[in-house]
DNA sequence: GATGACGATTTTCCAAAGAG
DNA sequence: CTCTTTGGAAAATCGTCATC
C-alpha cells in the first residue's frame, strides 16, 4: 500500500529534510495541536501552499498564532510552492501584524503571500516586506533570546493558559489573581493582566497554599472578596503538585476546582486520591480553554462594535 | 462518522478607470 | 459630471484529510 501524500505534506517534509542539514536536533512538539517542530532552540510551525498562478494562501487560527508567539524563539515557516521559496518569519512579527490581516468569524486569519513573497496586509497595495525572511534558514540557528535557560513549550503553554484564564475572568467581571507575576503572556506580565496584586487572605483557608494556586477568580461583595473559581494547570510532563493546593478551598462550598490538562486519564487517576471532593473537580483540556478564550474575546469585540 | 485543522475556491465589496 | 465597467482585495464559504 502506497500512502498518498499530499503536495503540501510533501513540501513540509522537504522543509524538515532541509532543516536536518542545519541542525540534527529536530523533534515534533506534541502538546500543541498545530504542526510545530523543535529545531535546535527554535520552535517552528510549518505551513505549505501549493504552486499556482496566484498568491500563496494559508489559513491560520488566531489561537495558533498567539500560542506560537508566546513560545521561546518561535518562527512560522510559510513554504510557497517550493522549498526554495520559504518565508521563515518570527512568529511575533506575524502576531503584531494580525490586526492588518482579515479573518473569518471563527477567528481564522487569511494569510496571503504575494508571488514576490511579501505578506499581503489590509489596504490596497499594503505589504509587509519579507525580503529578509526569505529562505532565512540561519535565523533558526540564532537564539535571539540569548539567555542560557531555554523555556520549554510546556512552560510557555502553562503561562499562556494562565494568561487566557486571567483575561476570561476579567472579561466576566471577576477580580483575578495569579502568583506567577513575572511570567509573560502576549508581552505583558501576568501580574499586569491580573486585577489583584496580592492574594486576598481568606479566613478558612491556608494562605500559603491559596496564594500559590495558578489562577483564582474572586467576586466582590461589599468590601469582601469571595472566591469563585480556582484553576490548576498540569501539562503532560508536570508533577501534578497543584491539585492538592485546591483542597485548601474545601470550606468554600461554592468554589469549583478546575484542572487544565491534556491528560484525562491522569486526571481520573489523581482525582481518585481525593474521593471526598471528587465531584468538585472538573477536567478541561488546554484546547477547550483556547476555544473559550477565542469565543469570549470575539463576543466582547462584537459587543463593543455594535455598542450593545 | 463527527470534528477540526489546513488549504482552496467562490462571492462580495469597492474604488479607480473608462465611456458618453 | 455621472453612470458603468472592471480588477484586485477582502470576506465568506467550501473540500479534504487526519484523528478520535
Amino acid at each position: 500500500m502506497v500512502k498518498n501524500i499530499s503536495n503540501t505534506e510533501k513540501l513540509a517534509q522537504d522543509f524538515l529534510k532541509e532543516a536536518s542539514q542545519l541542525q540534527n536536533n529536530i523533534e515534533p512538539v506534541k502538546v500543541l495541536k498545530a504542526r510545530v517542530y523543535k529545531i535546535g532552540n527554535a520552535n517552528v510551525l510549518i505551513r505549505a501552499a501549493s504552486e499556482g498562478n496566484r498568491n500563496y494562501f494559508f489559513g491560520i487560527n488566531y489561537i495558533t498564532v498567539e500560542e506560537m508567539a508566546n513560545l521561546h524563539n518561535p518562527f512560522i515557516a510559510f513554504i510557497c510552492g517550493s522549498i526554495k521559496r520559504t518565508v521563515i518569519i518570527p512568529a511575533v512579527v506575524l502576531f503584531d501584524n494580525l490586526n492588518k490581516i482579515s479573518h473569518d468569524r471563527n477567528g481564522e486569519y487569511k494569510i496571503n503571500i504575494s508571488r514576490d513573497l511579501d505578506l499581503i496586509l489590509k489596504g490596497r497595495g499594503n505589504r509587509l516586506n519579507c525580503g529578509g525572511y526569505i529562505n532565512n534558514w540561519n535565523s533558526l540557528l540564532l537564539d535571539t533570546n540569548n539567555k542560557s535557560k531555554v523555556i520549554t513549550v510546556e512552560e510557555s503553554l502553562h503561562s499562556i493558559i494562565q494568561g487566557r484564564l486571567l483575561e476570561i475572568g476579567n472579561l466576566r467581571g471577576f477580580q483575578t489573581f495569579s502568583p506567577d507575576k513575572s511570567k509573560k503572556f502576549n508581552k505583558k506580565t501576568l501580574s499586569s493582566i491580573a486585577t489583584l496584586s496580592t492574594c486576598p487572605e481568606l479566613q478558612f483557608s491556608d494562605y500559603n497554599l491559596l496564594r500559590k494556586i495558578d489562577v483564582l477568580w474572586f467576586k466582590e461583595k461589599g468590601s469582601h472578596l469571595i472566591p469563585e473559581k480556582a484553576f490548576e494547570i498540569e501539562i503532560s510532563t508536570g508533577t501534578w503538585s497543584g491539585v492538592g493546593r485546591l483542597s485548601t478551598l474545601t470550606d468554600y462550598s461554592n468554589v469549583k476546582f478546575y484542572i487544565i490538562s491534556d491528560n484525562r486519564n491522569r486526571f481520573n487517576q489523581v482525582i481518585q486520591s481525593f474521593p471526598v471532593y471528587k465531584e468538585r473537580f472538573k477536567h478541561i483540556t488546554p484546547i477547550q480553554i483556547g476555544d473559550l478564550y477565542s469565543a469570549e474575546k470575539s463576543i466582547n469585540e462584537l459587543r463593543y462594535k455594535i455598542g450593545l
